[in-house]
DNA sequence: CTAGGGTTAG
């Protein structure tokens, strides 16, 4: 409110005075008007786009008009902008085809691109881009950082590559804002070698820069990287790190799931004042929650005075994901008891915890009261998690006649939760129906062939195994090759299953035939469906002792230090006997073991664990 | 008229 008031006093303040003026000598108001004011309401449009102010902003627009500078040079673009920042794209193309093509230049072809970028409307700037290129104007560097952030957006990894070599050719390649977009450009596509290329050969490298080049690390999931370009910048090159940087940063630190990197991150926030940024923050929630402290991510939460819904979300989903479905459940009441209305993820994040902590029916209320209360007309996605919520939970039939029901085309990530509840349950009928019909709707996504193959193989119908894996090799598919690791004194230990390869393998395997012993008496039975491999059952015993979460546990047992919880990663799920064997490991050596799966935490404690047996 | 940022089912 204080921010219109400031603008409409200066409104008056500057044009009052131009008005009166203009009743004195017309040649000399007129000579001093767009001097004086054309600058003026530069400013002034300026202001109202910082603020987003629409209404001020058409005011002031109206005053432009009749000042006669509404076609000024400098004007004109920012009117478009100021229309398109304000979510009116409509009005600013309005605006720019009233004037005649010929009559308009870069600078304004480009206002009307990068409105169109800023506005999620990427393929019109493309088209808009085409018009003018065929017009024989020339784009200029603002063009290409507005273009390249549309085949960005759009997806269009050739088209990034065009425009690259069309900028070097217009000779912007050497370019800092040129640059930049470049790299965020190719690291959206996940190609951090080509962003590598052009980073270590800008002849200058801004905060921009080093920021958009951790990110593109971190989104390829070269977390060592993103963690030595972040000291290296500040050691190195004396750049300081900002919120964004930070922001960029600290998905790497969740990675080994071990909370030194972090907390070191976390630190510096506190330091240099970015610990209030609620995008930090909901990062950091994320990040604490990623490597298993639930409680450290709730302590960022609490000290936050006012939230967002994003951050509420980070908060929701960090309970989930470490088994706190009760909490997620509470916070939800919270959040609209304060006034705030979930959007979509959120509602995704309340269903998902519902599925994974058995909520069966309180997640079927929410579901059905999503429209009606919170406006937000349920999605595929929301679909997929009651299929999940009901698989899960045994209840195959419900979900097949819910997928029946549904008023949009399932997808495969619908029909992906009921065939991962026909593994859970052995469904093989039911199974082989859903992995054919996903075979044909997303032939190369390759866990509905792992799944189905799982299946067959627990029920020991090896030849159909074999074909699985068979057509999974004729599709250049394979099978991620499970691994676990462990962080102790900065240094990471990573093991295959039955691996012999560390080290100090002979101590560790010494360590899990003591472990197996003290289990076994404690009333372990191996449970060999889970090996999902055509050998003798006692070979299936051995395999299961010496898989690679085992290995990562007993090495944590020898050289962590006492006293605190042992933290494991693994790049799979935890199979479910290894999971009955940390139970009782938890047991009988007293210790605490937070095991991160593909998609939560397990937290182990005096032989049970946090997920309840329900995952 | 330019560049980089947080939450998303299996």
């Amino acid at each position: 409110m204080e921010v219109t008031m400031v603008i409409s006093q200066t409104v008056n303040a500057v044009f009052v005075p131009s008005l009166r003026t203009k009743r004195q000598s017309p040649k000399a108001s007129l000579r001093k008007q767009q001097k004086v004011t054309s600058s003026e309401f530069c400013v002034l449009l300026q202001s109202c786009i910082e603020h987003r102010s629409l209404k001020k902003g058409r005011e002031l627009h109206t005053l432009i008009r009749e000042a006669g500078l509404e076609r000024n040079r400098d004007l004109f673009p920012k009117l478009l902008k100021l229309y398109c920042t304000c979510g009116r794209v409509d009005y600013a193309r309005e605006l720019f085809d009233r004037i005649p093509e010929r009559n308009l230049d870069t600078i304004t072809w480009t206002a009307m691109i990068s409105g169109y970028v800023g506005s999620g409307a990427s393929n019109h700037a493309l088209t808009l881009f085409v018009e003018m290129f065929g017009l024989g104007l020339e784009p200029d560097s603002y063009s290409f950082s507005a273009l390249l952030k549309a085949s960005a957006d759009l997806s269009l990894h050739r088209l990034s590559t065009c425009l690259h070599s069309l900028i070097v050719k217009f000779g912007y390649g050497s370019g800092l804002s040129v640059g930049n977009a470049l790299i965020h450009a190719y690291s959206s596509f996940g190609d951090v070698c080509s962003a590598q290329k052009l980073f270590s050969r800008m002849p200058d490298r801004d905060i921009v820069s080093w920021s958009s080049m951790i990110q593109a690390c971190t989104l390829a999931k070269f977390f060592a990287e993103s963690r030595t370009l972040f000291s290296k910048m500040q050691f190195e090159e004396h750049v300081k790190p900002n919120e964004i940087t930070l922001v960029s940063l600290l998905p790497s630190c969740s990675f080994f799931s071990s909370l030194g990197k972090g907390q070191s991150v976390h630190a510096y926030a506190i330091r240099h004042g970015f610990d209030s940024n609620l995008i930090v923050c909901s990062a950091l929630i994320a990040m604490y929650s990623r490597c298993g402290d639930p409680e450290a991510a709730f302590k960022v939460f609490n000290r936050l005075k006012k939230i967002n819904i994003i951050v509420w979300t980070s908060m929701m989903e960090g309970f989930s994901i470490n088994g706190r479905f009760q909490l997620v459940l509470e916070l939800f009441k919270l959040m609209q008891d304060q006034g705030l209305k979930p959007n979509s993820i959120t509602l995704i994040v309340i269903l998902s915890a519902c599925s994974h902590g058995g909520l069966i029916d309180e997640g079927m209320r929410i579901f059905e009261g999503m429209q009606e209360k919170f406006g937000i007309v349920p999605s595929t996605e929301h679909h997929a998690c009651v299929v999940d919520m009901l698989g899960r939970g045994g209840r195959l039939k419900d979900a097949q006649f819910f997928i029946e029901k549904m008023k949009i085309p399932p997808t495969g990530c619908v029909l992906g939760s009921l065939l991962g509840a026909c593994q859970v349950h052995r469904n093989v009928s039911l199974g082989e129906r859903l992995a054919n019909q996903l075979f044909r709707l997303e032939p190369y996504n390759e866990s509905n062939y792992v799944i189905l193959s799982n299946i067959y193989a627990s029920v020991g119908r090896w030849d159909d195994v074999g074909r699985v894996r068979r057509l999974m090799a004729l599709k250049g598919l394979t099978k991620p090759i499970g691994c676990s690791w462990i962080e102790l004194k900065d240094k990471v230990h990573v093991f295959g299953a039955h691996d012999r390869s560390h080290p100090e393998s002979q101590r560790i395997y010494g360590k899990l035939e003591d472990l197996s012993q003290m289990i076994v008496k404690a009333g372990y039975v191996p449970s060999t469906k889970y090996i999902f491999l055509d050998v003798e059952e006692d070979d299936k015993k051995r395999l299961l002792c010496s898989h690679s979460e085992r290995l990562a546990i007993a090495f944590g047992l020898l050289k962590a230090p006492p006293n605190v919880p042992i933290r494991i990663a693994k790049n799979l799920r935890v199979c479910g006997d290894c999971h009955d064997a940390i139970k009782l490991i938890s047991k009988v050596v007293a210790r605490r073991f937070i095991v991160r799966d593909t998609s939560r935490f397990h937290h182990f404690s005096q032989g049970s664990c946090s997920c309840g047996d329900y995952w």
